[in-house]
DNA sequence: AAGTGGTCTAGACCACGGG
DNA sequence: CCGTGGTCTAGACCACTTT
């Protein structure tokens, strides 16, 4: 079929499943049609519907088998070129033994400043989580973390006692955008305290939103101590 | 033409391009041939050759203009992913006055320290490059730079008075990978003097090694006074 | 053996933009 | 205008994997 809007078939087709899968429509493990369906869904040849499932498998949303089909992939790494996964992985690359602690996890109604963080209409009701990790018994990473609870089903019956809420929201909930700020600063009294180190003691602080196509997700501070921990990216171009 | 080995032929003439590129046989600009001249090369169809094309385009590596035909793209931005480009452009976008002095200059040696940040062999020549780059007079980066002079035509004719060298190279040389390490560390003695801040105040210093596909072209060491920078970076999946 | 994706063809028409 | 890339087709055969 040719084209009748000013937007190629094979974007239409390649937005139409991102959406579909950003839209949590089509879950983690979702055995999405086969070519043959959906060129005849489109109303168009094979090659068009497989130039945008190939970008798709190229940007990591989708994985594909022969014989078995296309599904959609199970949410992994921040993206290949930063290689931030979970705390955990980066204290078990680095060799340590990794450990964590909850430090505080309320459900509380949304306040001003978080609106800076987590654009939320008011009067809705966000998570508010402190913990620590751990490599080899020193604090390693101090997280401060608020979490958009529309935007996460489920979140409601899940407790953070035993693992961390990053590497849950990222085994759990698709996201297509990552803003990162990076700084250095020097410790203040409470992260001096958790990370055991000095006031005034340089610190590598991450803050990071995540979201999805519709709405911020959640948001992160990770408070590194300067002396323990660097920060690695390679890029291509 | 059948696919002969075992790599599709998409990606034998994706590589071919990318080679020629990367090795600098084809420099920033070149035009290079038609989609169908490069069909009859390689006695495929078009649609083959479009297709290592459109990927390359992608990429980044390539620019497309209807009627004129395909080019080489001069070497830009550090990916769209990791907004770093030149000093100048950070400080330009801050609305804030950009300027640039150069501290030292040598060519000499290579010595045994050197040997961990360019692998480069014994009895070969670096350039050896300090600088400062100011936002509206204010110090805002202090730059130890060193360059694999065989890895860059044309470096000992330029002098780096006027121009920073990390703006010159990103003009001039085409690069593959480029690896970062991001610390938060205390102002050591003479970079705290340059940046004009108390020693032992944090800073945010970036390692940066860029590299072709044959060996590492050059190594930088930006640091930034912890209170008037951060970085920012933006990811998708 | 059969079903699915991976690749490729030999055309075609269109969109854009330089002359 | 006309040359170039952008898109698309309606097939085809092959490669891989599960049954």
């Amino acid at each position: 079929m040719k084209k009748t809007s000013t937007q190629p078939l094979h974007l239409r087709i390649l937005n139409d499943v991102q959406n579909n899968i950003l839209s949590g429509k089509w879950q983690p493990g979702f055995n999405i049609p086969f070519e043959t369906e959906m060129a005849a869904q489109y109303n168009c040849s094979r090659m068009t519907v497989n130039k945008a499932l190939t970008q798709l498998t190229k940007s990591g949303l989708l994985e594909r088998r022969r014989k078995s089909g296309t599904f959609v992939k199970r949410p992994q790494s921040l993206s290949a070129a930063l290689e931030i996964t979970t705390i955990q992985s980066e204290v078990e690359k680095l060799n340590r033994r990794y450990s964590y602690r909850l430090m505080s996890d309320q459900l509380r109604a949304i306040e001003t400043i978080d609106q800076i963080y987590l654009d939320i209409a008011d009067g809705k009701n966000i998570r508010d989580i402190n913990c620590l990790h751990f490599a080899d018994e020193q604090p390693f990473c101090f997280e401060q973390r608020l979490i958009n609870i529309d935007a996460v089903p489920d979140i409601n019956n899940v407790k953070f006692n035993d693992e961390a809420p990053g590497a849950w929201l990222l085994k759990k909930v698709p996201w297509s955008r990552a803003n990162h700020q990076i700084f250095a600063v020097a410790a203040t009294d409470s992260v001096a305290q958790n990370l055991n180190i000095n006031n005034g003691d340089p610190c590598l602080v991450i803050e990071r939103t995540t979201q999805n196509n519709a709405e911020k997700i959640t948001w992160a501070k990770l408070s590194y101590s300067g002396a323990m921990h660097n920060l690695q990216a390679t890029f291509t171009p």
